[in-house]
DNA sequence: AATGAATGAGTGTTCATTCAT
DNA sequence: AATGAATGAACACTCATTCAT
């Protein structure tokens, strides 16, 4: 009972964050109305989070690991490599697009001095799944020799920005659309 | 005499605020230090702009103008289009890299909810000649017949993508990288 | 055993209450810290106390009952005056220095406008003790004919102040320094 | 103009805090009361002072310089020590008698951990005069051969506490009681 | 009796902006 | 045009105290 109530205001405090950042961004979030937002005490945020900037990172983290967990919670090994990428390649364009504040609040960190506050490691750890998934396929000569870093900055960076198009909403993505920008990718960076 | 000191000022106070803003972010940046760091009273930056926001905003057109103009400034039209397409996409890489402060202060703009203040029509114009640009390739069909935002997003985001990634100093680039960067965004993109 | 459990809590109360304040003083010596350090949750102190404020106004009193007593436990009524005003004056600076945190705590309070909640008429009782001892030795023409508040104030004030001149560490007095103190303060209120 | 303008304003903060200090204390004296007393801007409290810190140490050196040099302003070296002494000693009481505030901040100021944010020499450079003043009598052999700094300490413990005596309110000392508290100070510490 | 999560008024401080000079 | 002292609303954060368990 207590944890679920003290998950519950963790989790409350967690939303209205997010809420608010990717609507005004860092310094139009105030704690004040965070609070007002989780339906909580400003003080009671503090019990939760040492410091404002403690708080949105923990959530940077927790999305982030959500974000990633996801491309591959669905990823069938048995399946044919170009399968399984175009399935991640997809599947990371449409998850961003149905979370569209999870999306640009971890845009919006990311690229701000804020990240400067997580350790370059657990920045990479974060990652690590990715860079597994491609290596093996750089390794098995399915993917050209490209050193897996580049490769996936050009996967995560030709797909970021074809979420951010589409979210404009100044381009409206068909499926087919989709599918054109999968090819640009995979073309991209297949063997042969 | 006069005009030379007035634009020295308002060319002083968006340096200090770029300077400022690409090291701390917007809300860590304040008038009072940019003032100190342009060497010009509190007060003065108010002559030249009416808040904190234009300023911002005005550097943010101002920068990207530069940006996107460098990019053709040493086109040659006469050229294959794949060598023009080379040259545009190593020099967008190469100026960045060679611009961290202005390319750290751009990126952080364009995923701030800043970006909104700024009229739609104004951020297409300031994209237009990279749209140009490409749609004119798929028009000569030596590109993909994909649609042109489609096509200079995936272009860019994987640019950006990867110009962060040096600029992270978590890989060094060599200019064989370079290479295999760009050949990754051609294949994605050219025809046949 | 409840009851013994009982002393202990309260007593582990003063006890943290007395160090963090000797340390940091008032305003920086929160109750969840106090709490944290005598290993009792928040809302226990308020068992014990009502308030804050009530705590520490019950520390003062018992601190200063237990400094008082304690100069004149030893005293041997039996001796010439001036060996018992020896002992009670020597006693006293070194009490003090044996206590530190005690005498800073008793110092800043009665140095406060805390000092104010407590009745005069307690504060008195409090200090009763050191009347009567001196008065009695006016009144047998020991001592100089000095009204007994003005003697009491000129003995007490004299020692603090040599108290805190060892505790600051920036002079250390040796047995030699001590009678010298003592002689002056004798020399300063006995008669002829 | 100028110089008056900031002059007065500073003058003023000094001034609201002292008044409020001594007598609510140090946390009891919020910055935005301090600012409604000096009649001026929360904000510009913070032109003149770091920190409410730095604005507390600050008054604390200028009261104390002030206070010391009220001691020596009328001392005639040409008359005899011992008429010195009587001036001094008396001045010192009538003095914080005649500036309760100033004195009651002093005290407090003192008496807390605060002081040791203000460095140790500093400390002693404000006491130097009384330390010159009592040692060369020492050397002149008016006085006993005690270390000048019990001397001090002796001298201002003793006033300081008939001080407080007057102070409190709780005796009402004549001018014969003062100089018996004189004479008690001064049997205490001359020679022979 | 004991807990500690929760509260929210209150604190020190910042900072975009104004305006008298 | 230029200054920078002054403003005061807004902020992040603290902490004495309460109360459901």
């Amino acid at each position: 009972m207590k944890n679920l109530k003290y998950f519950d205001k963790k989790e409350a405090i967690f939303q209205a964050m997010l809420e608010l950042i990717s609507k005004y961004g860092f310094h139009s979030s105030p704690m004040s109305e965070v609070a007002k937002q989780a339906n909580v005490a400003a003080g009671t945020i503090y019990h939760y989070f040492k410091s404002k900037d403690e708080l949105i990172c923990a959530l940077y983290i927790r999305l982030r690991e959500k974000f990633v967990d996801n491309l591959f919670k669905t990823d069938d090994s048995t399946k044919p490599f170009k399968e399984r990428f175009r399935h991640f390649y997809l599947q990371m364009i449409q998850e961003a697009i149905k979370n569209p504040k999870e999306f640009y609040f971890l845009e919006q960190f990311s690229n701000s001095p804020f990240v400067t506050n997580i350790p370059k490691a657990n920045l990479q750890a974060l990652d690590q799944p990715m860079y597994d998934f491609l290596r093996k396929a750089v390794f098995t000569q399915v993917l050209k020799d490209i050193p897996p870093k580049i490769l996936v900055a050009f996967v995560i960076g030709s797909a970021t920005s074809i979420i951010k198009l589409q979210l404009s909403g100044e381009f409206k993505m068909t499926s087919s659309d989709l599918e054109l920008a999968f090819f640009a990718c995979w073309d991209g960076i297949r063997k042969g």
